[in-house]
DNA sequence: GCAAGTATAGAACAAATGTTCTAATTTGGC
DNA sequence: GCCAAATTAGAACATTTGTTCTATACTTGC
């Protein structure tokens, strides 16, 4: 996966030196070339992800129209739906609570969501996980887990102080102790 | 003429706006729709033509590349080959005068030389072209006549103190007082 | 090891697009 | 009015290009 989103980025990358050296955006063989990918589809693939995540944008069968949203990061509202002190269990938000406790939202930078919608966030209490890295007062952007299953990944995103801290740390979403 | 020249600027502005507004360039034929042209041919005409005035620029079967070069009016180097005074008769260059008296070069905005080659220019010494709105110390720039026929016509341009006085007068080339 | 999700290949198709060719129309000078 | 040049039209063609489909690795959790 590591490999995967090196070249997603190189993709974005060689997009942008293109369109600057060029003046006009790339096609789809022309990025595959570029990249050293063999295939279109390929490419294609990346570029709907891409999309999906808003770091692009482009019309569809319009040859040459891709765009980069200039907002590496297109924000996208997240609703902070409570906090999560340590040594509680987390519950997984109900269907009813997401328009309900519209409490609060944050904007996220859409590299950290690739979106992925229902997504939701907690504040955090106490500094129990400074081992993960996480202290009091930063917010969590948990993804709910649909199976019952524990020991399920999130995307979580710190955010303290100004500077955005932004640390693609995966942690652990339930947590039992 | 001067519609077929609004119709070059109604193209120029066209592509201008279209890539403001969605962020690449315009196809032929979409060029064609937005300025009221039936066919592509006539803007690939026009095209041509802008390109030859160094007003755009694009690349062969590549689509969607056309791109405006930033200046209006890419400077073109023409040769000032001497001077002009009034009821002098106007003597045309003869070939070898062309590499001999590389006397001094100025930059015509391509707007005016609209890709004409074997341009020259002359000072204005005098003012008895006063009527024409040529005063002493202006730069015209001169096209040479190939067919003995006088009363020909040539672009010239005025360029006297600092900012050009650009005005698309068109004076008698031969004069005969 | 198996299964599921993710990523990469390759081929093929339909549509968009730049280009060229020829003819019709207009313009300007004589 | 006549002629040459400039401009506009229309059609047709060869490529390019976005897209889709299927199949093959590759990872990851179990």
């Amino acid at each position: 996966m590591a490999n995967a989103s090196h070249l997603r980025e190189k993709i974005l990358t060689f997009i942008k030196d293109f369109r600057e050296r060029k003046g006009y955006a790339p096609t789809v063989r022309e990025i595959a070339q570029g990249c050293g990918v063999t295939t279109p589809s390929v490419v294609q693939y990346h570029l709907n992800q891409l999309e999906r995540a808003g770091l692009i944008s482009r019309e569809k069968e319009k040859f040459r129209s891709i765009s980069l949203t200039g907002h590496r990061g297109l924000p996208v509202q997240v609703p902070v739906l409570g906090t999560i002190a340590a040594g509680h269990p987390i519950w997984v938000p109900s269907a009813d609570m997401w328009s309900a406790t519209a409490a609060r939202l944050i904007e996220v930078p859409s590299e950290i969501t690739q979106g992925r919608k229902d997504l939701y966030a907690l504040e955090v209490r106490g500094n129990s996980m400074v081992d993960a890295m996480i202290a009091d007062g930063d917010i969590v952007i948990m993804e709910p887990v649909s199976s019952i299953k524990n020991g399920d990944v999130a995307a979580c995103w710190l955010k303290n102080e100004q500077e955005v801290t932004l640390k693609k740390v995966y942690c652990e979403d339930d947590r039992v102790r």
